[in-house]
DNA sequence: CCTAATGTCTCTAGCAACTATATGTTCAAG
DNA sequence: CTTGAACATATAGTTGCTAGAGACATTAGG
């Protein structure tokens, strides 16, 4: 049996985040030492790896509930999961459409500075005005930004 | 004179973000009519502009505050204005290669799997398993995952 | 065996950048 | 003059953690 603080390492999850996904229910309620400490076994530690993964992934923890809950069923169908995987190869794949773009304009204005007083500067010029810009980057509604 | 709704729709930014960006002081505080609603003129409709332009290329808040005290002073050297722009471009560059790592995962994923039960589902696996992935796409510790 | 150093416990608050909700006031049209 | 949209304030919620306080548990050294 493993400590939190185990657990976390082997995972590559700190000990707080593990405590915090066993309170929004991703975890299951831990086993308790006498001494009240959590204790984990090899389920739960491939579990965690699991989220882990799925977070260096991009999926959010809502996606990955999921993503677990149907793990949990290996008879049925995958379509679910899959439905899920592509539909955050959609969502990455926007956000990479709009990076290349946000990649262009920063790099139209940090090469068009000539680099003198502020009143001449390219990059203050270009932030106040978007029709300086050359591909249209702005921001859909709905989208996160990062 | 605006009023915020007014000015929001000029600006395309919805009106409790304009009450939010006078809040933590990256807009100053509005005039008041008789009836204490906000009217803004000219300057400010410019400011919210850069604000909203800022936002989409990706500039944090913290960013943006600098830049705008920073265009606040035409006559000073325009160096830290294009730090922080190619900081921004460095930020959105490593985004941007952690992005395409990802694609090609998630891509590998969707493609593996023969659609059956869950129980043979390539999404489920490879998420249990990083060391299916082809590449090493995880998350560098300190940086934002969107 | 005692002590000191970690490690763990719970609880609360904070981060970015908004968004939503509730309740009340002002304004413009008809 | 009434109605309804737009405005006002204040508070709480969102995502995915992270940091702190103050108390208990465990472990390694002397
Ligand atoms: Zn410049
Ligand atoms: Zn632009
Ligand atoms: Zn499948
Ligand atoms: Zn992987």
């Amino acid at each position: 049996m493993l400590t939190i603080g185990k657990l976390g390492a082997e995972a590559g999850v700190k000990v707080p985040t593990v405590r915090y996904y066993e309170q929004i229910g991703l975890l299951p309620k831990a086993e308790r030492s006498a001494g009240n400490q959590r204790l984990y076994g090899r389920k739960a530690l491939e579990r965690l790896a699991f989220i882990r993964h799925a977070r260096d992934l991009g999926f959010t923890l809502e996606a990955i509930r999921d993503l677990l809950s149907l793990s949990d069923r290996p008879d049925q169908s995958c379509a679910a999961a899959d439905a899920i995987a592509k539909a955050q190869l959609a969502e990455v794949e926007s956000r990479l459409a709009r990076l290349m773009s946000l990649k262009a304009e920063l790099e139209r204005m940090v090469v068009q500075c000539a680099g003198g007083r502020i009143a001449d500067c390219r990059v203050i010029e270009v932030l106040g005005d978007h029709s300086l810009c050359a591909t249209d980057h702005r921001h859909p509604e709905g989208e996160h930004i990062a």
